[in-house]
DNA sequence: TGTACATCAGTGAACGCGCGTTCACTGATGTAC
DNA sequence: TGTACATCAGTGAACGCGCGTTCACTGATGTAC
């Protein structure tokens, strides 16, 4: 039998990015030791070396895994709506994501990575253009009148929204009420629309 | 003579925290060591800990000084401005800073904290209260017949899409063009007036 | 004005610890003939 | 079907290093009388 995608191996380095994951969501960066992810994980420090034998290794595959699944998210969440009275609906969807802190938690080590490590700004730089460019995507076709220069700057705009408003109602810096929540609405609406 | 304000303690504890900052800055959080520190700002690692007995003190006491720094900027850029004409000229201001890298790196850095440390969190969220409250105060100051309640709305989406914007201006996230300049720029305006 | 003393500013060496990394090793699983 | 061998998965111990922290110390500055 061919190793395959759910071999042992894959498997097991999988449950190990899972721990990383865990371990980065609710201690952080700095609680991230190669340690700390073996014992989250069940192995011995040695064998998480023969996955990723170096931190760096782990963090290059813990980043690209949570920017992958976050864009998969993202895909998910839009495809599904095919018609304008479904346009509240999704973003109700895409804001509650924005609840989970774990998942906020990932993203401001995210920046802080891509803020000071070039590597790392390349592939969320990649990540933030891509899912742009599906938000444009979603505007053209919701409102194929709007030109493709204005339905990108419109979807940039609407993800530097998006990502701002992660910061505050996952709790971190501020707990906007109702009143603000309706306006959020309203502002990402307006660039959709 | 009494050791006041500028006595040499007091500078000293400033250049040590000038240190810090550059370092948070440029390398990032896990390169803020207490040596690190010592050596940016030219004094012996004993002597800094005369200072700050524990690195909690320092990262504590940085902290408080990048959040008041940031605000007393943001009330200055808009004290200075009473008139509707001069409205595009304050968001020139205010996102300008957004291009300095440094600080947005900061910031960065900042959110990772709180995200990570309720006690940094709740020095972060008393930061962005006051920022939307200032904004507020400086919608009702146009808008007089906006009521307090929308006022605050829309200040606080107003500082989410500031927040989320600086992140891509500043080029961590992504590379902006003018077109998605004038969008921001658009939408910002729309909130404040 | 001079002296004694207390406090402030700064030094230097050492500590124990957790870190990433290296490496020789063992057992399990797959492959060739 | 059985055996020999290679590769994969996992262990365990040790390394050198940089870290935060402790502490005894010295020199400079301010204060009391």
């Amino acid at each position: 039998m061919s190793p395959g995608p759910t071999s042992k191996g894959t498997l097991r380095r999988t449950a190990l990015l899972d721990a990383a994951e865990r371990i980065l969501g609710s201690a952080g960066g700095a609680e991230l030791t190669m340690r700390a992810v073996a014992d989250a994980a069940g192995v011995r420090l040695g064998h998480l070396q023969y996955y990723f034998p170096a931190r760096s290794d782990l963090l290059t595959a813990l980043l690209d895994r949570i920017l992958t699944a976050s864009l998969e998210r993202v895909e998910g969440l839009t495809d599904t709506s095919g018609t304008d009275g479904g346009l509240p609906a999704v973003l109700d969807s895409v804001l509650g994501e924005h609840e989970d802190l774990p998942l906020v938690r990932l993203f401001t080590e995210v920046w802080a990575m891509a803020a000071h490590d070039e590597e790392a700004a390349t592939a969320v730089r990649a990540f933030y253009a891509r899912y742009a460019e599906h938000v444009a995507a979603f505007i053209r076709h919701h409102r194929p009148a709007v030109t493709a220069a204005e339905a990108h700057a419109r979807a940039e705009v609407f993800v530097m929204l998006m990502e701002g408003s992660a910061l505050f109602r996952s709790g971190v810096a501020g707990r906007p009420g109702p009143r603000t929540d309706a306006r959020l609405r309203a502002t990402l609406l307006g660039l959709l629309v």
